[in-house]
DNA sequence: AATATATTTAACATTTAAGTTAAATGTTAA
DNA sequence: TTAACATTTAACTTAAATGTTAAATATATT
């Protein structure tokens, strides 16, 4: 956890188009897969990258498996960011 | 150029604590290097990452060279950070 | 010009990341 | 309980990132 887990997972182009696609509204493992040419698998593990940053949250709906944006972490990189913009 | 370049620069822990010191006073190469344990070709290599994302400007002073923070190109990480955050 | 100092680049080794396919797990429905 | 579907994990491959040491470049000094 901590800015370098954060920062780690947004630095990957897919990851940050997934939670652009999040940002409106949730959507399951495999709707997202969909948007993307890779394979599921690889999917997958985005997604775990971006749950072990906390970045997403997953809940299982069935046989679904839900994807939530959570942007509460940003937080802190904004304030990283802010902090080497002042002065 | 762009946001993948900048966020791929800003992924590395030792890159982000370069920009951190250059927040208070520019510094040249040795000055900056003496602040880690790796060698000196390593943070070279770090400071041409952050030099080709513009996070950082260098001007030669004889001998030494001085970088200096560019903090203008985290505008764009700021407002991709708020785009996810607003909603 | 020769030498010393500061910095960068090159060549190489090691580690980490990201992709693939195949196997495993979890859930639903026949 | 078996079959089908959704998702994750494992094993592996390839490419990229990071570090090291040694050579190259740039400037200053003698």
């Amino acid at each position: 956890m901590g800015l370098q887990e954060t920062m780690k997972a947004l630095s990957d182009p897919t990851r940050r188009e997934i939670l652009n696609m999040l940002k409106r509204h949730s959507m399951t493992s495999g709707e997202i897969e969909e948007q993307f040419d890779i394979s599921f698998a690889a999917i997958s593990r985005h997604l775990s990258v971006l749950r072990d940053a906390d970045l997403v949250r997953d809940t299982r709906e069935g046989k679904y498996v839900r994807y939530e944006l959570n942007a509460s972490v940003l937080e802190e990189i904004m304030l990283w960011v802010k902090s080497l913009q002042e002065n």
